[in-house]
DNA sequence: GCAACCAAGTTGAAAATTCAACTATTCCTG
DNA sequence: CAGGAATAGTTGAATTTTCAACTTGGTTGC
């Protein structure tokens, strides 16, 4: 049995302000946004990366891979934004397994409002309140940490 | 009605990596925590700083503030916490409304263990991945991200 | 000392998320 | 090309979180 190795002061420091900081800067841009438009983060960033894709529709697996959810909580979701007339659901030719969801005019109208509230948000709580050379250091390790959790997998 | 201010693309990229690794990285140690401890990581947060108050107890409105948590989540939480024997309730004299959360001798020594293989979780996919000069610039910005959010309130 | 207000905490229902099946289809391998 | 393994996606139940009351007790102004 190895002796865990602990954080040192200021590692840990950091570590507790990083969670603390996360948590509460998540909780203030879901209010906001369920607020203003209903709609959670997770929603936002469904119809933002569908709004990104080619012909705006992604098949439900990449979806769920580029927002960062599982299938099962996907699929309940855009159940959800199905029934608000913001997504749709198409079958796949080519693979009959497949489905693609795909952002309708509504959709992508409503998105449009909800994004300029949106960044004005995370400029207000993040990036505004961000050293830039900090911002930069904030993008090199979640790149680096999101491609070790990948490699875990 | 003002143009709305959009992120540069620098921004832009920073922002969506630490949206995506940040959620990552909370869904793994989430994980971990639970597989092996039965812990989510918010109980955990419960646990660590009930442990560290004096005589290992704290108001409720109080452990909610520190641990970032809404007083319903943190009644519910603690609640399931009790009936595990790790935390109970005892009222406050000097207050009749008040509710003091302690943390058990089976809650520490459980907090013991998992806190280990957690913080081999927090090095292993934070720490160690990420260089020790932007560990820093996280720590300054979410501090300064926290700071301007309860600002906010 | 009482009326109005405020703070602490809980509760139960509603909404969201996780988990473990389950169906249907495609891929692979002998 | 048959049969098993793997992939896509959904479903419903269990768990967790949120939301809006609600209860109880403390505080303040008069």
């Amino acid at each position: 049995m190895t002796e865990p190795r602990w954080l040192d002061a200021a590692q840990q420091r950091d570590w507790r302000a990083y969670v603390e900081g996360s948590v509460r800067l998540a909780d203030l841009l879901d209010r906001d946004l369920k607020s203003k438009h209903g709609l959670t983060m997770a929603e936002y960033e469904i119809l933002v990366r569908l709004s990104e894709a080619p012909e705006r529709r992604l098949r439900m697996a990449e979806l769920a891979e580029v927002a960062s959810q599982s299938r099962s909580r996907l699929s309940h979701t855009v159940s959800r934004l199905e029934c608000k007339g913001l997504v749709a659901r198409n079958n796949c030719g080519a693979d009959k397994r497949g489905v693609f969801a795909e952002l309708t005019e509504d959709g992508f109208a409503f998105l449009s409002k909800a994004a300029v509230d949106h960044v004005a948000a995370v400029r207000e709580f993040f990036v505004d309140v961000v050293d830039p050379a900090d911002l930069q250091a904030i993008g090199r390790a979640f790149t680096a940490i999101a491609d070790r959790v990948a490699k875990a997998r």
